[in-house]
DNA sequence: CCAAAAGTGTTAAAGCTACACCCATGG
DNA sequence: CCATGGGTGTAGCTTTAACACTTTTGG
């Protein structure tokens, strides 16, 4: 008898300058109501990274801009032997929209008062916090959580959501631009009583080390 | 029915100031004879990390000193659908002694000479020895290929094998110990028509952060 | 006394951190 | 003209990289 095998995505994005968490309720045994991260059976038809991609836009109707494995678990379950293979994703929450009028239907939950979470479910969002955090600084993955153009302040309410403390507006600045991540558009957007910001955009919207 | 879910073990070595990775030949179809990575499926009976360490202290006679998960496979095989979890390991070439007498015995090899290998086992290999090497800049975890005790001169040669470069033995030197890795045992080891060298420690062979 | 590896310090360059003022706009 | 957020440069400090001579031993 095979082990079961599962695929679970913790899905961030920035909100409200906070990091958020799609978070659902399951609907079924064990831990039933309780909430969880999204994810399900993987009945090895499709590659898996497929099945979490596809997980993915089910959950939030957008394609997933950035997603990366995390590890695979043993155990979680004592019934039957299985294992869960752990992925996370980046998502620009302008682009998402949440599956609606379901009995249960997904929620956005701030990952720094999560509520009461089935299995190991906290500890899976913490290390992918840790990965996204160490990323961040070492890679472009930023351009999963936002827009194609965005200010730089934008950018940087981004950064310090995620890092969790604030950061100097010009050696920010001029971190990303001698970084070659961004580059300007050439654009600016007017909004209030004041100057206009230039817009950028990411060089690349593919993974890459810095 | 579920798929099969299958463990595999990269074990490095230092030998000779070559990295090394120990190899099997399958015994099995598919690929029977080829070398690939030791390993084998998992029966759900114990944890999967367990089962990776059991799998190296089978393959090595030693307890693995570093076991770190490194991602999961889906689609190996096209006949049944499968996921195979690898791992790494680190090992003191000193400690280790192979299984012997076997119609295949299981080899050394170095990760730059590999022979042709079955599945997609040489890319596995390729990806362990990526983050070897950059978990080596920022962790202690040369600690698992050294010996409890050893000169400085042996650590810059295994940094120096897995790095593929030289290093430069002053700032070396001054690095291993202004981080806090390695603290010297007090004692000396004489050895040849040289003035002898300092012994030293790591502080700990625990897994640790710089 | 010679050969062989061990041990040691300084200087320049680059990168990082901290910090304060002027600019463009809408109302 | 004032309030609001956008944009910019410099100086000190820390970190990294480059580099050569003296020490201790065995034979």
């Amino acid at each position: 008898m095979n082990p079961l095998v599962a695929t679970v995505v913790v899905i961030f994005a920035v909100i409200e300058d906070a990091v958020q968490v799609l978070l659902v309720q399951r609907t079924a045994e064990p831990e039933r109501g309780r909430w969880a991260l999204p994810g399900g059976r993987w009945d090895g038809r499709e590659g898996m990274d497929a099945t979490a991609s596809r997980k993915l836009v089910e959950e939030t109707g957008a394609g997933g801009l950035y997603l990366e494995q995390l590890f695979t678990t043993s155990g979680l379950d004592r019934e039957q032997p299985g294992v869960a293979v752990a992925y996370f994703a980046l998502v620009d929450q302008a682009r998402v929209r949440l599956r609606e009028g379901d009995e249960w239907p997904p929620r956005w939950q701030r990952v720094d008062a999560l509520p009461e979470m089935a299995f190991d479910n906290d500890s899976v969002i913490a290390q992918a916090l840790d990965r996204v955090r160490a990323k961040l600084e070492y890679t472009n993955i930023a351009y999963g959580l936002l827009p194609e153009e965005f200010t730089v302040r934008e950018l940087q309410a981004t950064y310090e959501a995620i890092l969790g403390r604030e950061l100097d507006r010009r050696n920010f600045r001029k971190r990303m631009l001698s970084n070659g991540i961004i580059e300007p558009t050439g654009t600016r957007r007017r909004e209030g009583a004041h100057r206009p910001a230039l817009l950028y955009r990411f060089v690349s919207r593919e993974p890459v080390f810095l």
